[in-house]
DNA sequence: ACTCTCTTTCGATGTTCGTCGTACAACGAA
DNA sequence: TTCGTTGTACGACGAACATCGAAAGAGAGT
């Protein structure tokens, strides 16, 4: 399965319509997860490999996965790399305040991840 | 082991400090355990047997240990029953606004689940 | 073409989770 | 004391999960 943009079924990233809380209160529910999102606040974009978390490059693959079909996160393309965002402005759109509270509450005295 | 008072160990309650919120996010990643809780919202106590879930009694035991371990619910004795009820002081005193914007998030239209 | 880097897919492993049925304990009433 | 109600504890089962290593694809550079 090619990668480039021309065969890739391109990443499934789901509508905001179609976001479930329950899915992404999962996907928050791992602490290697929840420090990509917290980067990711600090952070509009980053490759893949540049997260703070001592996992597989195989593990993190899996999270990806997880934060993405939960509607948190966005990847997109660039040459050898895959650039990851959170998806603030759907996650918003849909539930407002909601990442806002989680996060919050996770790290309320260290908004800004390091890096 | 009796359940009075006078023997029992008490049903193990955490304190606010430990609260952890990966806990309460995991512990609301559940549609049973949801309802349990946006039920809890509408009435400020309620007895065991009556949430308008549909599993098996040692289920819904089970449910409520998560649920009162993760410290979203608090249980005391009344004779045969045992009453639970949302901890919304302590939650709040912890993580302010985290359990409402969740809760919304879920059922935003329906805040005042029936029954 | 070859190689290096980045990331994914696959298969496997051990753990956790949600569910149930059975057995049991405590209470209240007959 | 006996019975019915309420809820728990235990043991079991299948499914889902987090993790890894090995293998492989795609792009960039030499």
């Amino acid at each position: 399965m090619p990668r480039s943009n021309s065969r890739r079924p391109a990443l499934a990233h789901p509508d905001a319509d179609a976001f479930d809380v329950l899915d992404i209160l999962h996907a928050l529910a791992d602490p290697t997860r929840m420090t990509i999102v917290r980067t990711l606040r600090a952070a509009p974009e980053r490759a893949c490999g540049t997260f703070p978390v001592d996992v597989a490059p195989s593990t993190l693959t899996h999270h990806f996965r997880v934060l993405r079909e939960a509607g948190l996160i966005r990847q997109r393309e660039d040459g050898n790399r895959r650039w990851t965002a959170l998806r603030l402005d759907d996650l918003d759109a849909r539930f407002p305040g909601l990442l806002d509270a989680i996060v919050n509450a996770y790290a309320p005295e260290d908004e800004a991840a390091e890096g």
